[in-house]
DNA sequence: TTTACTTGTGGATGGCGTCCACATGAGGTG
DNA sequence: CACCTCATGTGGACGCCATCCACAAGTAAA
């Protein structure tokens, strides 16, 4: 009940922090979870880390730079959550089927995060979006190597693959099926589903991913 | 070229300034159409009215209350720009093909301005989203008196008395076609598909809105 | 005219990001 | 093993922001 191995708040001995750019990053995404990208602020960050602001500026090139870094934790959360859902597909379902629900699985992932982790889910779609651009960036990425737009592709080869979609209508559905999804998520954090909750959104949201499944 | 009726700078008669939260409201327009909400100042709202910065604390209770009048007024534009679609349809369709295009046509104003006036949609839609409550404000909405949700909500309606629309698919609907609209528009104005511009993206949003057509 | 109330001013406080000069000590060099 | 160098932290300052308080200047009501 002594002195424990790190202790956090002032007195740090060694001079040397030992890894502050991820401690630094640690507090950002705590930051980000509790507050947004908003709440991402560099002196609040080295406060937590126990550290003088000017400490962050050798990690991070400037408090964007941090919060670009916590962006890419939250988008590989985001992975996370689709993956998850994912792997909890029964995995003897026929190829159709299956890519079908693979598909609702990575919208319902998206969908589920976005009202678990509003704060992350937030800060990881704030402006500069910067998903499909040439850069696979794992930082990006879900355990799995993909980032969340890249598993939707993914979902929607498995649907050409399967023969429930026509592959003519591949190209560009990714556009499709994220706006819809995308645009429900955001509804339900800060827009007038904000009062929408738990079972109700659930609803909706299956509603909504059947309207893309009929409708792409 | 010598005095303008209006100078603006630094002098001003009368000590009163006449009607400053106008001014103000304007100013603050002016600087979300530009940079969107975190652009929204008060000290540089201030500033351009030529006032002192504590000025503004006698029109407004704080930077935010400041934010959201001009959301407001950003809402209302929305609004202005899907009437003004509407207003261009043809009139003398038969009511079936006329509710589909009112519909697409909500929807198409909503994308369009999100791409001409980036800085004032993500201004309306940057959280806090109040759309539908009780607050029928007219300060959000447009020239015919409707805010954007409630001009979709028409639109669905006449879907339904076309006979477009089976009436029990109604309920709700307005957050399926809500929900994807916005998200390509979010897409388009900080997500990936920010490079595809122009006639790229009409083409993306009319197939999104037929997307949502034959899926709702 | 006097009084009261609204509207604008001045100055201060505390928080933020960022810059510059300086301190510290870990790691490689002689 | 002593020395130098360079990455990493510190201290202090600047300018910007939102906001608070006390005060000034008129305008309008009494």
């Amino acid at each position: 009940m002594t002195a424990v191995s790190t202790m956090s708040p002032p007195p740090r001995k060694t001079y040397r922090h030992g890894d502050l750019r991820r401690v630094l990053l640690e507090a950002g995404i705590e930051l980000a979870r509790a507050g947004g990208p908003a709440a991402v602020v560099l002196r609040e960050a080295t406060r937590r880390a126990g550290v003088a602001p000017n400490a962050a500026y050798r990690h991070f090139a400037s408090q964007q730079a941090l919060l670009q870094a916590v962006r890419a934790a939250a988008l590989s959360a985001v992975a996370k959550a689709m993956e998850d859902e994912l792997a909890a597909l029964p995995h003897d379902l026929p190829p159709a089927d299956f890519a079908r629900a693979s598909l609702r699985a990575v919208g319902t992932g998206y969908l589920r995060f976005a009202q678990t982790e509003t704060g992350l889910f937030r800060t990881a779609f704030a402006a500069a979006g910067d998903l499909q651009p040439g850069t696979p960036d794992p930082a990006k990425a879900g355990p799995g190597g993909l980032n969340p737009f890249e598993l939707l592709g993914a979902a929607l080869d498995q649907l050409v693959q399967a023969g429930v979609m026509p592959p003519e209508r591949r190209p560009g559905a990714e556009f499709l099926a994220w706006s819809a999804v995308h645009g429900l998520a955001m509804l339900v954090i800060d827009g007038p589903l904000g009062s929408v909750v738990g079972p109700q959104m659930q609803q909706i949201g299956q509603r909504l991913l059947a309207m893309v499944e009929k409708g792409l």
